[in-house]
This record gives C-alpha cells, sequence and structure tokens, in this order.
DNA sequence: TCAAAATGTTTGGTGTACCAAACTCGCAAA
DNA sequence: TTTGCGAGTTTGGTACACCAAACATTTTGA
C-alpha cells in the first residue's frame, strides 16, 4: 500500500508541521498548518489529500487531522534531525538561535543518516572528550570574534584542561 | 538592469556546473551541462535563456556559453561554499567522498553566509588550537568507531598536547 | 436556534523544472 | 558541394507547489 517513494521536502514539512501541532492540540488544524508553514489555507488541502494518499495522516474533508504510525515515525526522524542540526549550529558553531533555527529548517531534508549519526557523534564526542568541551568551544567564540588564537593563553588552557581532568579523574 | 532575486537552487546547479565546464573548455556545451546534472538537453536551453535574461551568461541560441562577471562572480561564491562544507564533511566529520560530495551538493544551497564563515571559521580553528588538531579529529574517528571514549588513554593524550605545544612554543 | 464568523475546500491560474520527441542548425567527411 | 550526424532547440505535456477568490461547512455566540 502507497510505495515508499521518498517524499519531496515540501510534504516533509507538512509531516513535520503536523507532528508540532499534534503536541500542542489532540489534533492539527489545517489553519494552524497553513500559518506555521506560511501558506494559504487551500494549499494545505491539497497537500493533505496527498499525505493521506500515502498512507501517512488520518484525513477526510473537514475531519480532525492526525498522523498514522508510520507518518508519525517520519515526523519525528524529520523532527530528530531538525533538532541535531539545530544542536551542532547553536552548541558548536554558536550560531545565532534565529539563523540556526531557519538554516535547520533547511537543513534536515538535505542530510541524509550516515551525516545525521556523524554529526550527534562529534556533538558527543565534543561533550565528552576532555581535550573538546565546553571551554574548547568558549575558545572557538574568542577565536571567532578576535579572528586569530591568543598563544600566551594557550599554555594556561592547556594545564587548565589537564587539571580539570585529573581532578575528575583522580 | 535585471534584479537581484535570488536564484533557485536549479539555477544556481547550473551556473555551478558552467563555471566548472569553462575550467575545462573554454566554455560550457549545452551538453556537458545535461550530462553533469543529469537532465536532458531541452531542459538546459530552458534555463540558459534564464540566465542570460538575468544577465549571469553570455549566450544565444547556437552560440558559446561563458558567465558575465556578475554570473562567474555568483558562481564562484556558490563554488566557495561547496568548497567550505565539503571540507568540513570530509576533514571535520569525516564522512566518506562520495557521501559527502553528494551532501555538499545539496547544503550549499540552504547555507547561508554566515553559517558558511562560522563554518570557515570553526575548522581554521580547529586546525590551529593546540587543544584541536589532527589528533584530536583521530580522537574523533576512534570514538565513532568503538562509540565510547578511552579514558585510560585521555592522561597520556593530554600529555602529548602539552608537550606538542611546549616544543612548538618554547 | 439560527445567522455570522471561522474554518475548510474547490477552482482556475501562475511559475518552475523537468521529459520525450520532433525539428533545426552547423560542421566535417565523402 | 552536398549530406548526414551530432549538438542545440522547440513543442507539447507532466508534476509539484503555490495563490486568490469563490464556495461550502462547521462552530459559535447572541
Amino acid at each position: 500500500m502507497t510505495k515508499k517513494k521518498a517524499l519531496t521536502e515540501s510534504m516533509e514539512d507538512y509531516l513535520e508541521a503536523i507532528w508540532l501541532l499534534e503536541r500542542v492540540h489532540d489534533a492539527a488544524r489545517a489553519k494552524d498548518i497553513a500559518e506555521h508553514l506560511g501558506v494559504q489555507r487551500g494549499t494545505v488541502t491539497g497537500a493533505l489529500k496527498g499525505l493521506e494518499e500515502k498512507g501517512l495522516i488520518n484525513y477526510a474533508p473537514y475531519s480532525h487531522i492526525t498522523l498514522t504510525p508510520k507518518g508519525a515515525e517520519i515526523a519525528g526522524e524529520i523532527n530528530r534531525r531538525h533538532k541535531v542540526i539545530l544542536n551542532f549550529l547553536t552548541e558548536v558553531l554558536r550560531i545565532a538561535p534565529e539563523t540556526a533555527e531557519a538554516t535547520a529548517c533547511r537543513m534536515e531534508h538535505v542530510v541524509e543518516g550516515t551525516v545525521l549519526d556523524r554529526l550527534v557523534c562529534f556533538i558527543d564526542f565534543v561533550h565528552q572528550c576532555p581535550r573538546a568541551g565546553n571551554d574548547l568551544l568558549r575558545s572557538f567564540t574568542n577565536y571567532c570574534e578576535s579572528g586569530r588564537l591568543d598563544w600566551d593563553q594557550c599554555q594556561t588552557c592547556l594545564d587548565d584542561c589537564r587539571d580539570r581532568f585529573q581532578s575528575q579523574h583522580p
């Protein structure tokens, strides 16, 4: 039933919107979807038909809109992609929240499995490795602002890093 | 002349293809553009007209195809985006070349100025900061493969890191 | 309860991006 | 010089994604 042909970016956006709105109310309303995505109400109707045909949402004209299990699975995955990318942009690259959000919305359609997994891994690694961590990211922020590395501070930075590790792993 | 309305992703792809092909021969040929982008020859003709109208390429039916200065500037910028993203994916995230290339092709349309600059900055930082560098990336690769950090090695790693810095900055 | 208001749908139309196939042009070999 | 083939173009058609405005239904509040 209803082949698993890759969804268009647009359809992914609709699924994601429904997923989010379901979490606010019990079901998504066409008007809210339209608002969320910045399109006309009429456009939503067409998209809903498409998603219904693919078996991703429960929908009939004038009915409530909910995700099917299959739809929820896909929507959840899209949301996961969104969150991972957003996390990377804000936590690692230190991008401003609005820019990060906008970029995540576009990147989430473009980054597939293996790359996403690697990104997750990288974020984890940065949080766990004693040589990385938040203070490395703070150094990065300095580097971004000043455009250069302050070699004089490196020695202290390295010593601090080592001391911190030793105090945490005696 | 010819407003600077944002190019579509498709048009960016054509510009980039012409830019690349110009570097191989003196001018791009419609057939090669079609091949490069995996579309029919007829589709290329339509796209070329669009780019010509925007003043981005020199083109008339049956003529040679070259970029105008304006077109070359944009194409160069797209290519820069591509290279930066590819660099990040391969050098930092250690993604396989083919996957990285494919992802870069899609991401280059989606990542705008500030994010790209930050990415450049991050790559530079990783290459310059004594606490980062290639051996941190090597640790990351290990972490990806084993799924965990080897705390026993952290002490040595930290010491090595410090020694390396001291020997380079006496 | 019963009309507005709000929400949802339909219709007709736009722009982009593509394909397949027919057609045209230009060049190179016979 | 002509012709035939490869490269380029045109034409007619599809699919997607959208809008504006007319229309239908549902909800609501007086």
